[in-house]
DNA sequence: ATAATTGCAAACACTTTGCACCTGT
DNA sequence: ACAGGTGCAAAGTGTTTGCAATTAT
């Protein structure tokens, strides 16, 4: 049973606002303005992770987790995911040439992926663009 | 220039000796019987790391940094990895089918990888066997 | 001789935990 | 009423750093 209550309210909205990007503890904290403590945070981040609510990715860059608001509606274990270094921007792959090179993996290679950990790093086309100008 | 010392030395033999897995900084510390200290193992870690001698992962499931021995006679920038989480060993992908994956990626998706930074995780054809029984 | 490396202990950054108090139902 | 959530400060974990002493060239 859970409760309402502001803080999970905030963290959620904040977000909600921003589905296409991934936000760290420290993002959160920043625009939450001391409105929510350290502790509740992270106790809130790891609840809506683990409701599959929240997908939580490791920055290697920063050396911190971010957290990204997952469309409930999209199963994201069945597909490859894409993730900017630049914008954090995440893009579902659901072409069947992803679809083929996985099965290919299976079949050639017998290396059962594991889609909930892998990403696939690297610069969108958005950031691409900024950087030739 | 670098000096060859003891510990070095000690810490590349280690990972010379398990090319096909990453250790993780604890994992050497152990090995080690307290013949290098923490420090000088992070140093010479990201030292060695730099120079391209060892590649370095972040693993999620223990929170920390595992290194391994890249050979230098592969040129890593140009293919994709993959990495099995439960033994750990890094398979080098020269198939034609991730570089038709790849080339997808850039053509239809605009997505410039980085191929230094992706990894995908799964179960490789041993550990699947293993788990099969 | 001297530039690089080492070990120790302290510092860091991010995250987690214990506990008393507060809030939502 | 009471299960669940909160904030604080302290603890935990993996990694990094300052500095004086040591070692490789």
């Amino acid at each position: 049973m859970e409760y309402k209550t502001k803080q999970r309210e905030y963290i959620l909205s904040l977000l909600k606002d921003n589905t296409e990007y991934s936000l760290s503890a420290k993002d959160i904290l920043d625009r939450s303005k001391k409105a929510i403590s350290k502790a509740t945070l992270y106790r809130t981040l790891e609840k809506l992770e683990e409701e599959h609510i929240l997908r939580k990715y490791y920055n290697e860059l920063t050396s911190q987790y971010e957290y990204q608001y997952a469309n409930k509606e999209e199963s994201c274990c069945n597909h490859l995911h894409l993730k900017c270094t630049t914008c954090g921007r995440l893009i579902h792959l659901h072409c069947s040439e992803s679809s083929t090179f996985l099965s290919h993996l299976v079949k050639e290679h017998n290396f059962y992926i594991n889609q909930e950990n892998t990403i696939i790093y690297g610069l969108c086309s958005h950031c691409s663009m900024v950087k030739k100008g």
